[in-house]
DNA sequence: TTACACCATGGAGTAGACTCTAAGTCAAGG
DNA sequence: CCTTGACTTAGAGTCTACTCCATGGTGTAA
């Protein structure tokens, strides 16, 4: 697969993609003889996990560091699940602030709504006067 | 209310507080006759609400705009409504995707504990033998 | 009155995460 | 053969949202 076909598929741009490389957050992806690269499978699957943390707003340099440990094999289990439970509990948090957001955002819509029914009859008023 | 008090109270380092008061997004201030800012009720309020909106990552140029409708006063009530709509929108859509990562990641530590037992009792195992 | 923590300003610097540019290679179609 | 368009690299540049710094004034407690 191009780097353009994962591009489009995943919705990153290829400066994304080689830039995730570069960091070593994926690949090394192999080439072909004129050095063009070739996505496979296993290159797509670690795409998409990096694709999810970051919307769940995992830093790179510890998406970084979990990737590292993963190449480091079995004795790392461990401190791997430790940087994922700590992502949860951020997710967590931060899904809580969202929500209070989007109360208060419902809240105030609603206030405004108001305000323009108000307004509006206010106006009709005028009108037939 | 004094600088350090408003930072204490709402958690934001007296630093930002000034950056916000410098783009519009706040204030002006008044200030004492030795030029100290005295941050008034009404003053607390909109560094709540921006506090808010902040965490609901609504991006700060889009917040000043909305301050700045807001000054312009009653004719700008659709214009500020609609900004709103639309970061309940962004809001909604957010949370979603962090839903959808917590569901990963819960999967993921999941697999993460039986591979963690199996490996603990594997080690037992060969202590008794 | 001196020490101390706090306040002010303008402007420079930083972190994080890309995003863009320049300069060049390669394969396919006209 | 030439053009076109997608690919490559290294490295510079950008954007957002702060955060820090130098320099100097303020206020109050001992």
């Amino acid at each position: 697969m191009t780097i353009k076909e994962v591009s489009d598929k995943y919705q990153l741009s290829t400066d994304t993609l080689r830039y995730y490389e570069k960091v070593g957050l994926i690949g090394p992806i192999s080439k072909n003889k004129s050095g063009i690269r070739d996505y496979k499978e296993t290159d797509l699957r670690t795409i998409e996990f990096v694709k999810c943390m970051r919307q769940a707003n995992m830093p790179i340099d510890k998406l970084i560091r979990y990737m590292n440990l993963y190449k480091e094999g079995n004795k790392t289990l461990e401190d791997r699940k430790q940087l994922l439970v700590e992502q949860l509990h951020k997710v967590e948090k931060e899904i809580q602030e969202l929500e209070k957001a989007k109360e208060r955002l419902c809240y105030k819509i609603d206030l405004y709504d108001h305000q323009l029914l108000e307004k509006n009859l206010s106006m009709e008023k005028e009108t037939v006067l």
